[in-house]
DNA sequence: TATGAATGAGTCTTCATTCAT
DNA sequence: CATGAATGAAGACTCATTCAT
């Protein structure tokens, strides 16, 4: 049942997953490349037969993380319907109720942050993360201007700058919620939707 | 005018400021001891003087870092005035502003998230971060708190649901700001305060 | 025409080409058997079909090297005629004219010097050099004995060291070209072989 | 007696006397850079504070080898007097002499040769070995060329041919000594340098 | 016969930390 | 107090060689 040719793709995806692991639990720095082979269950050496360098390895985890994460999103924001307030609600649910899963890899994400601020890899990590907030943005913002046309919100909104706030806030409540074990983003997040949805529809009269 | 005592402090101040930098431009695991050493203009080995490790110059970095960013906080929150809405929004700005100050030094702020995400250090980090978020989200609920109790805001909202979300949001548009040279933080957060204050307001009858 | 036992010498002679071209260009520790099979159009065990180490391989290039270079000295010692001074200047200019097609390997005769020198296979180098060098002696010295039993050459001459001299400088030469563009081995070999064999005649009285 | 200034001068010297019999016993590649610390009795990262790399170490080897052989020819160079002919024979004669001292790391030029012939630092070593050549050359033949002018030698005489042959006799003459234990380079160039003055020298009439 | 994926021994190099001066 | 020479543990990476296909 297993073409040969999907070895060597089984095999990255092997690496890449004990490189996650190993990179979530101690970071770039703390996780040495003998270890991802330990856990991937290979040789050192193997590991370079399909990165060529740690720096390569971990950017390709990167990329990996966030097609992960991203695949979910791009598949909501297709199927969503309803009113627009339905649709951004629905959209930022979907992506907050991620938490469970992302939650045993999110330290991955600040160690990302960290790589796009001070590493050698700086630039490649920042343009990522602008692509991706961009993409985020660009989603939110047409879901609000979508509304602001259909008359369910205000006209007098920003959109670019709402969903900048917005995509931020989903950001940062993943990152307390790491912080503090009690921490429920799904039920923040339902809170600060009703206030914010109150704010963007126009008060009826 | 100067006393013994000031120098060993001054010398301390001028070994945090320079590993700051180096820290902030090369990252924790980039930078060598070295390398402050010779910014701040003195001996590798007096490093050591006064930090029993490098662990410890960085966590003495964070807490030199936090205590410059929470002064403005703190003093603001002391000072404000007026309406529930006017102070909340007045701290809002005050932090948000002070991105210009921060800007230089901000990938120091995500070298702390990664450290404290998967570090030796971890557990410091992470018990001073949930530390820092839970006074700030506590200064935010008690500020939403006492529009409640004035009858400014609506009555049912989570004070601490949404402080989390608000606070979150001013750190999610500083990163953002980082990551893109044209973002301007100052004027999304004008934005976003607007919208929030119309969700928080009890509505006009 | 090809029987199917030529099939593995002419592998054999693929692989020593492209292993002598690498070892030129790279030195042997510099290459990797990798490039050799690479360069030979072949994977890289098959190497191990035809030589059992890498260390074997750049002997067997030694071996093909020699053999490529003695041809011609052999053929002209054979062929030479006429008195022993044109004999002698005969044979000495065969090998000097061979600069142009020594040249573009010539890396590998220091490389074969620095084998017999200092590495593991000091010993097999070092005993075919040690023969190499004897033959082209003995050669020479028996020209020169030559010259002297006619009567062309001086009595006083010790044949064995004149032959030691003469064999080093066409040696030399060769390696003074290689370090330098212009350096024309024939035309300083033309200008030495008229002193050499000034010294070398009985005087005319 | 000790300066504390020559601390650093006499480890470095240390190190180098290592590593030269340690590049000349087991070649470049062969040796470890913990060879060579352990030979000279310090620490592996020690010789990282004295040289860059091992490549430096190599090429700061080749250096100090060469200032050691230099300054004897140099110096005879400087003081020779008598006919041309005594001159130039004296030199060849003090260059000569050289090998009981040369022998023992003369497998070191063996390994300078493959360096400038095939490494990374072909290029350095390549511009140094053209400029010795050069050097030994001058000398050798701006002797030839007093000879010629005070009548000595003959006119028709091309010096710099000449000196390049000689030169390279010479070295050729320590290749063989190094590759046959019986060979003695003293008595060969005694009865080579008969042939060739008496090739140099104008016939008396 | 030919292959190339897998391997791990071996290397260079970096750097936090110590300590004699 | 300050220093910086010395160190060795640790880690990224290479590559000759093997062996299942």
């Amino acid at each position: 049942l297993t073409t040969p040719g999907n070895h060597k793709a089984r095999r990255r995806e092997q690496i890449l997953t004990a490189a996650a692991h190993c990179f979530a639990a101690k970071g770039f720095a703390g996780t040495a490349v003998a270890d991802i082979a330990l856990k991937a269950g290979i040789g050192k050496g193997t590991v370079y037969e399909y990165f060529s360098s740690k720096n390569d390895l971990f950017f390709a985890v990167f990329e990996w993380y966030s097609r992960r994460i991203e695949a979910a999103a791009v598949i909501s924001a297709d199927t969503l319907s309803g009113s627009a307030r339905q649709r951004l609600q629905c959209f930022g649910r979907v992506i907050i109720r991620q938490w469970s899963e992302i939650r045993e890899l999110f330290s991955l994400v600040m160690e990302f942050w960290a790589a796009a601020a001070a590493s050698q890899m700086q630039q490649r990590f920042k343009r990522a993360f602008r692509q991706a907030y961009n993409d985020y943005r660009k989603i939110v913002a047409s879901l609000i201007r979508e509304g602001i046309e259909r008359g369910e919100f205000r006209s007098d909104l920003d959109p670019q700058a709402i969903a900048a706030a917005v995509v931020g806030t989903w950001d940062a409540l993943f990152m307390q919620a790491w912080f503090e074990e009690g921490f429920d983003p799904v039920q923040v997040e339902r809170s600060f939707a009703e206030v914010l949805f109150r704010g963007l529809e126009r008060s009826k009269s």
